[in-house]
DNA sequence: TCCGGACAAATCCTATAGGATCTATGAAAT
DNA sequence: ATTTCATAGATCCTATAGGATTTGTCCGGA
């Protein structure tokens, strides 16, 4: 006569401060609101969010771990400086790797993950939509300037994150946990890389396009034409943030002399 | 009058508490001191380590990203369960995907590549004799059984260090530091697997003989070679992990229905 | 004008204390 | 004998306090 329910804290949220103040510092840190190379204050924060230090600490460890900040002894936790171009072509390829792999090992795709790929690519669409109709209402005056910049990073945001989901649908079905985590944390670096990128989304039609190509890869009798597509895409995506954007601030490190 | 050095604090370690005991956890860890699946207690560590609970805290958040620990919220951190086959299979097919991309990269190799894999695999001779001294020296009763064992696992370890040390020299010049942080993350688990045979290194020639055909790859002409090499070497200690000793704990773990 | 040193404020870092939660032991009831 | 409940101990978690270090500012000298 067990009176609880059989599954009692399997699925309840069973989550410490420590992962509240994670996710509200990530917030922080992913809206940009600190810029990049600016300290991140433990105390500071501890105060802001009205909690100790030392949930934050623990927070700010994890963060380290994600690349979003870097950590020096004694001097505190900084906001990690800008991907600098060769970071960038490092990171494409490491992503070209992961991703290709990850796209072979889910060839064939079974119905379940050709579904999941046809709703995710639904809904990035309407985000692209969504993007398009921001940035040319930025041209009319109907709103204030500022409030039209906040619907526009909005639009932006809700773009780049079903963009990911498409191609987390795929790492979920390569099977391989390993593989999974590693995307997860060239995630947070891709972000970084966006937000070093001033200007707005120019190429959704392109993505979108390079998308519905790896759908209809993975829908072929081609076992090789999704890997295929898959690298593509990532090359393409790589040539258009080095190529076309060769202004992009490539900022030396100069380490002190 | 300044008396201290012009490069104070450039090179000089500066590492707050917090490092220090994570590498003690480490050690702890690695020397399989705590069974898997068993607590570790953070009051625990730090009255053994005399030092505040705060920064053990900060050193086992940063040792659960590793995945050598796992923590239930409000219930303190675990020594992580050993690897299942099929982790197994997924942590061969993780390292094969990431160390053969760094093996392409760092071809064709350089002087100092050529040299640093020479030293590198002495080294790692050396310690596959040691190896085979000790558990020839195991059936003689010069040293007390304990004592005998101690020095075999003793050996052991600088033979998986040297192991390592060849594959992190490749790594080293892929010039990715991406695939150099994941080949890292991935390394933990790695070692994860070795702990989990309890019998001794079976394959020390094979090995040798495989890490020798990957410096002669290096040093052919042909561009294809080196990572061809790297593929069959890790697919051959996937072969000889999960083949010829079927008997591994094939623990499967059930989730709560 | 530029450079170096001293003081003050802020920050990081560690230690200690107390409340909340979990685990384990043992007794009582069915 | 098995189960249920209650109590005690241990552990985790958070908050607060104080010492050590860094950083910013000001001032005097070259």
């Amino acid at each position: 006569m067990n009176a609880q329910p059989p599954i009692p804290r399997a699925d309840i949220e069973r989550r410490g401060l420590r992962d509240l103040v994670y996710e509200h510092i990530l917030e922080i840190l992913l809206t940009g609101e600190i810029s990049p190379g600016e300290r991140v204050s433990i105390d500071g924060l501890a105060r802001q969010l009205n909690v100790s230090p030392t949930p934050v600490r623990e927070a700010l460890v994890d963060l380290e771990r994600t690349g979003l900040v870097v950590r020096e002894a004694l001097r505190g936790y900084r906001v990690s400086p800008p991907l600098e171009r060769g970071q960038l072509q490092e990171l494409f390829i490491a992503r070209e790797t992961v991703e290709t792999t990850a796209t072979r090992l889910a060839t064939p795709a079974d119905d379940e993950l050709l579904r999941a790929l046809a709703d995710a690519h639904a809904e990035h669409e309407k985000a692209g939509d969504r993007v398009r109709e921001t940035t040319e209402q930025s041209n009319k005056a109907t709103d204030t300037p500022e409030e039209a910049r906040r619907i526009q990073v909005s639009a932006a945001q809700e773009y780049f994150a079903r963009d990911r989901d498409f191609h987390d649908r795929i790492l979920e079905h390569c099977g391989n946990r390993y593989l999974v985590k590693m995307s997860q944390d060239l995630g947070a670096q891709v972000h970084r890389l966006r937000q070093a990128l001033p200007h707005g989304i120019t190429d959704v039609a392109e993505a979108l396009a390079e998308h519905r190509a790896i759908i209809e890869a993975f829908a072929s009798p081609d076992s090789t034409a999704p890997e295929a597509a898959m690298r593509h895409h990532i090359r393409m995506v790589a040539h258009r943030a080095l190529v076309e954007d060769p202004q992009t601030p490539i900022q030396e490190n100069h380490e002190d002399p």
